[in-house]
DNA sequence: TATGCATATTCTAATAGTCTAATATACTAA
DNA sequence: TTAGTATATTAGACTATTAGAATATGCATA
């Protein structure tokens, strides 16, 4: 493997690795919002959210769609969906004891 | 879930999410690696592996124990290793592609 | 104990990431 | 066309991360 991957690798893990990004992709993994059911459930500034979508989009893993004035977002890549349980039954798991 | 597991999450995805702790962890995957034999496989200074060995060890992905001088590292997370199984194999599709 | 080797820590400069506020764009409906 | 709503982009200040140099610590053995 060269170091470009490992690069690619990174960088698609930076775009995981925020609080609030993970927050986003924790409400999109029920199925598609738009950016202000995002931005008023979360309680974050529209702009904030807006940049954090726009990191998703441009690393691939998230995709969206327009619907009139609305964007609407939803976890295209199965291999997000797949970490993300990981990391998150591991939660579950904790809870539980 | 409340914010600080999003937090911990994202902590704990920071700590995978840079290429040369990548590296590192592929390195290790294989078996436990002591301090030199890393930077030497990796052509990379002594005090940078050292320190993100650290970053990866205080997040609790890796492991260690002493063997004399040496200290011997080691995939101590199983999420770690399903996390880059997933990542990993992605990467194999498209060289085979 | 003194020397050398292996590893860890600290400091600094450069770079990258993040938030807020302000502004721009794009669509809808009156 | 105008006003209102939804989203995106930009600019700025602030914070975090990173690599490399220098130094410190810990272990082994002569």
């Amino acid at each position: 493997m060269d170091t470009n991957q490992y690069d690619e690798l990174a960088n698609y893990l930076k775009a995981l690795a925020n609080p609030t990004r993970m927050r986003i992709l924790v409400s999109l993994m029920d199925g598609e919002m738009c950016v202000k059911s995002l931005w008023e459930a979360l309680g974050l500034q529209q702009s904030n959210v807006s940049q954090h979508l726009a990191t998703l989009r441009s690393r691939g893993v998230i995709s969206c769609r327009k619907d009139g004035a609305k964007t609407c977002y939803s976890v295209s890549d199965p291999k997000v969906r797949a970490i993300l349980h990981i990391l998150l039954s591991t939660l579950t798991e904790e809870n539980e004891q």
